[in-house]
DNA sequence: CGGGATCCATTCCGATACTG
DNA sequence: CAGTATCGGAATGGATCCCG
């Protein structure tokens, strides 16, 4: 398993005691702060498109209809700052911003991807095993 | 694409007017839908897990230390609702329950795997991405 | 056109207390 | 042991208005 389940050694190691949790710092866990960002509401739908060729704000704005513009923007920018896009502003008149995947975006899709396929292959049988679990007696 | 990016076809297709947004159901879309449950605080380090062995609620429970009793239960039941993991109590006293994963929890991991191999790899540089995405002039 | 700033609703999550 | 119930705070997301 990755490191252990919250990816840290324990400095109390060889110990059996109780570990003090207060003084974990769990943000040191890959898979906590990758997937924070990636299970982001937004986050995956913005990847997808952007996986495809740059787009520019409105385009993404079209793409996802149901986006508010304040959610398109912030997500945008999360997704830059960790290093997953780029933005590029051309000084036209109005203005026009360019978002594109980078090298680093474009490698974490490649697994994304399979995930994304996985859920679009079994969507139903999700769905089939929810309504199943819904209908049982509580 | 994986259809659209909202994954739907437009019924007014051809006819190049506005859609309606409000009609449509976006929860038919099999990327949100399954990444929305994936995405959950707790749901892939519960998922890693269970993919290794069945787990008891209190052997869950010690592998995420900073996690509340009411998640971990909430967590593993939504888990089980769309059928990634399975719930099996033995009547001792006190009782017991184990948790499993099922086949298609498991042919979930496979992907989502990838992705938390990808994440452990890439961490230190999307860490670097975001610290010098804050030091940049605001 | 592509945002920023504000305000508000909802949802998520943790702490605590109680139970078969 | 493995939950359920309730509460309150924090985080998340949407609506609206404004701006260069």
């Amino acid at each position: 398993m990755r490191g252990s389940v919250v990816n840290f050694r324990n400095k109390a190691e060889g110990a059996a005691r109780a570990i003090d949790i207060s003084k974990l710092d769990f943000s040191n866990c890959p898979v906590r702060d990758v997937m924070q960002q990636i299970g982001g509401k937004w986050s995956t739908l913005l990847l997808e498109a952007l996986s495809q060729q740059p787009y520019r704000f409105g385009a993404l704005r079209r793409m996802v209809p149901d986006i508010s513009q304040r959610m398109l923007t912030q997500t945008l920018r999360d997704l830059q700052r960790d290093g997953y896009i780029e933005r590029e502003v051309f000084p036209t008149k109005p203005p026009s911003v360019e978002y594109r995947m980078t090298d680093l975006g474009r490698s974490l899709f490649e697994p994304l991807s399979r995930l994304l396929d996985w859920a679009e292959a079994n969507h139903d049988a999700v769905r089939a095993a929810r309504a199943r679990f819904d209908q049982t007696p509580p």
